[in-house]
RNA sequence: GGCGCGGUAGCCAAGUGGUAAGGCAGAGGUCUGCAAAACCUUUAUUCGUCGGUUCGACUCCGAUCCGCGCCUCCA
């Protein structure tokens, strides 16, 4: 079957193709930048990095849009308090947001867009949305009626009609004319930051930020928007009414939506004080890989309990898929080829590409790659793998590694260089040769201590750096 | 209350109308000077509970219990 993704404005499984040409116009919300990103906003930034390179083995182009949140309640609230100016405040934590994602291999999106260089955009779209009568101002501030667009709703499958649109009950106790209208343009307060437009002196409204950029750089009409299950409501649902206002065509044609995780089986929280981010694991000497490996193993639409334990499976499972490709490069196996390992790794392959078309299926693509690896190690000590299956072999982990990217050690400063190992091993293997494995153990031991690990192979000592 | 998600072995989890993937952990074994790596065997008569449909359900339907998310800016 063909790729295929749920979509939550259908809640149904769908085949997906871009709308236009190969290029697939994409979407994600990013971070608002007032704080380290932590566990659970990488768990949704992973899924359309997982998204992004099946997207690619898959022939397309991206055309991939994350925002960044630069100008919000909190950040100036935050800003406000450390007596610093938005932009010196937010750049601390935007730099950090690039540093983190990079460290956990996400790819790049096409373009990373900040809020406060779009102004004129969401400005020109808020006129668009007042010229169609869609907007009221109330105490300088603009709002969206939600009342003029019928359809609201439809993302999160809430039915809005029971709300009338003229239950205006008294103006000088709300500021909305209804309770679900929301901000386009707040009016400017005391001394908070603002931009002197036509609409007066303010600031957008979250919703309206989203909407304004990601129509400014892929059109009307997105293939693919992206973002954590809890923002379908409010903000995605507003994002369609905004710019589907003004443009009359269907805004995204799949949404999809990653669901949150929990640690050690309980919600995030500061009372309980297991907000986790990535300076915080790293400080505990978990790996980059490892944690990149357990975001990315539960299937995206599933909650994940992110647990020490299973940073510690992760981290195992590296090891043995390591492992295993340092077997194929390293050892001799016998000349000529086994043409039914050859149809294995093409069933391994068919199996994972399956899994993954499946809307991201990463579970169960992983079990392909285990299930292969077994085969093959089995058939390497029966002595039936052949030289010629090596390349093969290899190109299916390379595909493998292509999605979950775990593979690579993160380079670590300083340690021994490898002419310092060679010559420790070959030491050892004196030692060895003399039977003085006191001797022998003593180097190897030594090597451990600095990260390096030796395996007696029939073909002789292998090594790894850990 | 409305909308949505989930309850599968010690843990993390996949899956399907036809008789339970995979990873980690545990136990035993092979190999090894010892390790490591690897392999083999083993660990769910059972998929929250109770009914129903069916030749057959963990998978469909109903009920029920439990956990979780959203319902004014939280990934």
């Amino acid at each position: 079957m063909a790729l295929r993704f749920y979509n939550s404005l259908t809640q149904t499984v769908e085949p997906f193709a871009p709308l236009s040409g190969n290029v697939v116009r994409m979407y994600t919300c990013g971070p608002t930048v007032y704080n380290f990103a932590h566990i659970g906003n990488f768990r949704s930034f992973i899924f359309p990095d997982i998204l992004r390179r099946w997207l690619r083995t898959r022939g397309y182009t991206l055309d991939h849009v994350m925002n960044i949140t630069d100008v919000e309640d909190k950040i100036i609230r935050d800003s406000a308090a450390a007596g610093k100016s938005l932009a010196e405040f937010t750049e601390v934590y935007t730099k950090a947001f690039l540093e983190d994602t990079a460290a956990l291999r996400l790819e790049r999106p096409e373009r990373i867009v900040k809020a406060t260089e779009h102004i004129p955009e969401m400005v020109a779209a808020i006129q668009a949305l007042e010229k169609e009568g869609y907007t009221y101002v109330s105490d300088g501030s603009v709002y969206y009626r939600i009342a003029k667009f019928p359809t609201y709703g439809k993302l999160s499958h809430n039915d809005f009609s029971g709300i009338r649109s003229g239950a205006r009950v008294d103006v000088d106790e709300y500021d909305k004319d209804d309770a679900r209208d929301f901000v386009l343009w707040k009016a400017k307060k005391d001394a908070e930051p603002a931009w002197e437009t036509p609409l007066g002196a303010g600031r957008p409204g979250w919703h309206i930020e989203c909407s304004a950029m990601a129509m400014r750089y892929l059109g009307a009409t997105l293939d693919i928007h992206t973002g954590g299950v809890d923002l379908a409501f409010p903000h995605h649902e507003n994002e369609i009414a905004q710019s589907e206002a003004i443009t009359g065509k269907q805004f995204v044609r799949f949404w999809l939506h990653s669901e949150h995780l929990s640690v050690e089986g309980q919600k995030m929280s500061k009372s309980l004080g297991n907000i986790y981010t990535l300076r915080d694991l790293t400080a505990k000497s978990y790996t980059l890989e490892a944690i990149r490996y357990l975001l990315a193993s539960v299937p995206y639409r599933k909650k994940l309990n992110f647990t020490f334990d299973g940073l510690k499976a992760a981290a195992t499972s590296i090891e043995r898929l390591r492992n295993f490709k340092l077997r194929l490069e390293s050892a001799h196996f016998p000349a000529g080829l086994n043409k039914s390992l050859v149809e294995r790794t093409e069933t391994a392959q068919k199996a994972f590409d399956e899994a993954l078309d499946d809307d991201l299926n990463t579970a169960e693509g992983l079990a392909s790659v285990f299930e292969f690896i077994r085969d093959i190690n089995t058939a390497m000590d029966a002595g039936e793998f052949k030289a010629g299956n090596v390349v093969p072999a290899l190109a299916f982990l390379d595909r493998f590694d292509s999605i979950f990217d775990v593979l690579m050690p993160a380079v670590k400063e300083g340690g021994l260089a490898d002419q310092e190992i060679d010559a420790l091993i070959a030491e050892r293997t004196a030692a060895k040769k003399a039977r003085d494995f006191a001797r022998a153990d003593k180097v190897r031991n030594d090597l451990a201590a600095l990260g390096v690990i030796l395996e007696d192979t029939k073909e002789g000592v292998r090594w790894k750096r850990q």
